[in-house]
DNA sequence: CTCCGGTTTGAATGCGCATGCAATATTGCC
DNA sequence: GGCAATATTGCATGCGCATTCAAACCGGAG
């Protein structure tokens, strides 16, 4: 009561108007732009300076405005992130580990989550307004939008996707790689009748697995390949399952399903609709290397994509890309983990 | 081919410093205020004034700066969203639907990972500097640092959290009333001998669902009740079980496991390394009600956080005080979606 | 005491936009 | 046609900060 409304520690609570540089400096006896020296790197100030400047501003509760720092210096220290419902249903790794990499560097995210790959155009005229320092997407781009975006010099990297007949920064795992894998080992095994359980059409990732899988089938001879498409889930991997075996009759010697999550929901289905063993009477095998996929019931056999070190690469792309304009464009592709499960009867390999 | 490299479309390609509101009223030959206003909602501008407007910026490929507009209109329209390595992976719905419903209200997401809750506090100050108009958090806020925020005039929404003798915004799940739930389920079935593997100590979660499990038992007369500690990984779940069974040199009649990926874990251990039934030698119920936990398999008897109805709370709950700051707190709790899975005895309920 | 190199500081300016105010154009109404 | 009322436009200003430039300062060498 001895004191107006404003109290010592900093200004009352929440209604006024937020400290600025200003009050600060008249606080402290100093100049605004001494105040904004001292909360910069490479600015001089001398100590004393410095000691009257930060009391006078701890007092105020200041802190400088990261918008209007970013308006005058043509940097927000923001990078936008796109992603699908997928991606971090999927891969619910890649966005913290994209976020917190990017933190160490100082730069903050901006998140855009598609509801479908496709509804991009709306998102990239908000990416534009924030003048994001850098994009990361996990969704398909146009050349159209690609070039938008490029143009208006905002450096891009591409999350397992690509841009048809454009240079682009990406970094992907070979899905297609993983697939002539898989397919391999069950081929060796004996496996000879197959079917596939597709991803949703709109899927980059998915078509690039599928035609990985029909390619290396077709090296081995084998043409007469079901194909039944998915959407990614557990449940469309059952109804999938399902429908294989209403239109051949009997399982056939593999199933390959696009993702983990439908490998799973195959099994389950194989199990339990049918009765059927797994990988007794039936191999199947997924891919992502997700976490269900490594519980004991399933053991998916499957290729690993290896987000950690795609994350690192991506951010350190981008950041290299902010930092140099002119770099030019560079594709890192990194081979899977590949996981031998139980989902899958396989050639033993004790090669050791 | 039939016309220069630079299309109509827009400017040269990116090297140059982006178009102004300056550049385009220069180019369409009115003033600066006339851009920004055909650029707003409620300003008035002529049809006619709007189409030669629209046409300069559309041959600039001019758009707004979203930062300079904030530092004027002192509104960023982003929200920070602060999550942990935990949330995005058991709930990777949350972040997604959370950033979909603010997009729907033109608010973009800056989010914070935090690799543990804990280290909130660079964190805030950054959130703090980039002058958000809100904050949701699902990470624990300390009462000083809650302070902090509301001080700033920030209003603050926190998901299954609270802040201990604080009046906070809130969107909770009833962790307690869930638990409960289950031990009695659990106990009307017959089941006398329990164990509970909790969630790792930080977690305000964890220790709300164990209060709940043992209070319960509490009342019904059980006291006896083995604890161990786990981090909500499914690892950590088979190690908790086999912890269990060393302890007790038989299996318990339930395990109450802190979430969904430990009960799976307590159950692949039960089977695959102890040989037991579930449910016939050992009851498991979870917590969560995720994606693997429906999968065929597992099966597990659990409650499912409304995560969708929780992510429409605390979106419509922090718009509604970024409108009005002076709104008084409100504390919204949901209860858990009940699923009787068949990871658990229990006694059949055909109550049609 | 003077002069010079280096460091620290302050005044002034502008980043790109929204907005209050005054000037002007347009419309409606008698 | 005349005038008030309204809609449209331009001018000027400032949001909060970083940064340039010149002034002030400091210390040491001569």
């Amino acid at each position: 009561m001895n004191k107006p409304a404003k109290s010592a520690s900093n200004n009352d609570s929440g209604s006024h108007r937020r400290a600025t540089s200003y009050d600060v400096a008249e606080l402290a006896g100093v100049s605004q732009s001494a105040v904004s020296r001292v909360f910069q790197q490479g600015a001089s100030a001398s100590k004393e300076m410095r000691d009257r400047v930060l009391t006078a501003a701890n007092k105020l509760g200041y802190r400088p405005n990261a918008i209007a720092r970013g308006l005058i210096t043509q940097r927000s220290n923001m990078v936008a992130v796109v992603i699908s419902q997928q991606t971090n249903l999927y891969y619910p790794e890649f966005l913290v580990q994209l976020t917190q990499r990017f933190s160490e560097h100082g730069i903050r995210v901006l998140l855009f989550a598609l509801e479908h790959e496709g509804d991009i155009d709306q998102m990239l005229e908000q990416v534009l307004q924030y003048r994001v320092d850098g994009l990361v997407t996990a969704a398909m781009l146009s050349p159209q939008q690609f070039r938008t975006i490029e143009n208006a010099g905002i450096p891009v990297i591409l999350y397992n996707r690509t841009v048809p007949d454009t240079l682009a920064n990406s970094v992907r795992c070979d899905q297609a790689e993983g697939e002539r894998w898989l397919v391999s080992e069950l081929f060796d095994a004996g496996h000879r009748r197959f079917a596939i359980v597709t991803g949703p059409e709109d899927s980059p990732v998915s078509t690039e697995r599928t035609r990985g899988a029909l390619q290396r089938l077709d090296e081995l001879g084998i043409r007469d390949v079901k194909l039944v498409r998915g959407d990614y889930s557990s449940a469309s991997g059952r109804a999938a399952f399902a429908e294989i075996m209403r239109e051949l009759g009997e399982p056939p010697d593999a199933v390959v399903a696009a993702n983990d999550a439908m490998a799973i929901g195959c099994i389950d289905s194989a199990r339990v609709a049918f009765g059927l063993e797994v990988p007794g009477d039936v191999s199947v095998v997924g891919f992502d290397g997700v976490g269900p996929a490594r519980f004991a019931a399933y053991d998916v056999t499957t290729v690993r994509q290896p987000v950690g070190r795609m994350t690192e690469a991506a951010v350190a792309m981008l950041i290299d890309r902010i930092g140099n304009t002119s770099l030019s464009a560079e594709q890192r592709v990194f081979s899977g983990e590949r996981i031998r499960g139980g989902s899958a009867r396989l050639l033993d390999t004790s090669d050791q």
